[in-house]
DNA sequence: GCCGCAATACCCCGATTGAGGTAGAGCGGA
DNA sequence: TCCGCTCTACCTCAATCGGGGTATTGCGGC
């Protein structure tokens, strides 16, 4: 009865990966690929459309990161399971998918059977979060928080801003700027920015982009 | 005639991506997949022990970088047909690859049909080059190159290091450091260290990890 | 209503950094 | 052999940065 098949939306900006997954999954005589995205934006069209019972997403998009794409399914339908397959490593990563809805989170390095076993425990429901995501979903209940105010800055930081450009594109003064990078320094247990920068992009605060 | 297919050794370090490469390559009725690394070492291990026709490597990879398998590789075997797989764009990352005797260099971007056709060309021992990486290839020659003390400055400079801190690490004064990194400064063309590391992370000249 | 937190802004001061020089030693190619 | 490049080192000066404060505003939770 391919009318019972588990219907899988693949979204991946590697083209290659996307084939190979799809490859995999569509092998599986209780699942199909019914659709597959390369960017945040055509993740969420092709939800819509599709209303795939899971979606198989990458959070390195181009365009909407696929951690804005969650956001979007989730707030459309809260009942929407999707399963995030990365190579982000950062507790940050892991810390705001989880808490944006995703089902649970699995890194590239995943076994495609035991992708395959969690394709199918989410959709019966389950949320089978993999014992090395939660232990680094740990670690990140350990760290301070940085606020979206602290993030904005220590991303301008990384662009090559000095403290006075930030200032001026912020519209704040230069001496803000300095409050909250070294609130951002004390936080991250650092001493300055690159090392700053260092630490935000093994995190996930940050990315390359 | 199962003796004649081409036989491809597949390295890279995500467990789903490395299947997903493998059941694309299985597929076809000329090649085979006999072997798959995970890290540098053991691909170069397996390389000696199986002999591929031709090998399949990312770049990214933990403990030995691809491009250090690659040099590897060719330094032993001058013949060895090597296609690299990987997501980095960065102009160096081409230029060091295809300089180390990669035979090709593909994008994860690419379509399953053209990396069969890409690996059957080289094996038959043409080097398709895409045009998307010739472009990059000529942008490259175009920029003044950093020396190799300059990348290890560079490098400390990314991890957060201090001058003063640069210049124990390396033996050398704080002063030379300096000297170093202005010159860093004038060929990256921007005009301090944060800058300088964004740059070089973007062109391939360093890497996160 | 009060407390805590986030964001804003200013102060001082020493350390670090970037930009401008000059210069010698060593090495490899023309 | 000579030229050019690389690495080394030093100098000066202005700009930027990091660490230490204090303080006001506004918002949301208890």
């Amino acid at each position: 009865m391919s009318d019972e098949r588990i219907r899988v939306l693949c979204v991946d900006d590697h083209r290659i990966v996307r084939d190979g997954l799809a490859l995999i999954i569509s092998q599986q005589t209780d699942m199909t690929v019914v659709g597959v995205a390369a960017t945040g934006e055509e993740a969420v069209a092709l939800f819509h459309q599709l209303r795939p019972d899971v979606t198989l997403m990458d959070l390195q998009l181009p365009v909407m990161s696929g951690l804005e794409a969650i956001r979007q399914i989730r707030r459309a339908d809260g009942a929407a399971r999707v399963i995030v397959l990365t190579m982000y490593r950062g507790d940050e990563d892991i810390y705001r998918a989880l808490n944006d809805g995703a089902a649970t989170y699995l890194l590239k390095d995943t076994v495609a059977d035991d992708l395959i076993r969690v394709i199918r425990a989410v959709h019966a429901g389950e949320r089978p979060i993999p014992a090395e995501i939660k232990a680094r979903l740990d670690e990140h209940a350990d760290q301070p928080a940085l606020t979206a105010r602290e993030v904005e800055v220590l991303e301008l930081v990384y662009r090559g801003h000095r403290n006075k450009e930030i200032g001026a594109l912020l519209n704040i003064s230069e001496e803000t700027v300095r409050v909250h990078l070294k609130n951002v320094f004390l936080k991250l247990n650092v001493s300055d920015r690159t090392a700053a920068v260092n630490v935000a992009l093994h995190r996930g605060i940050l990315h390359l982009g």
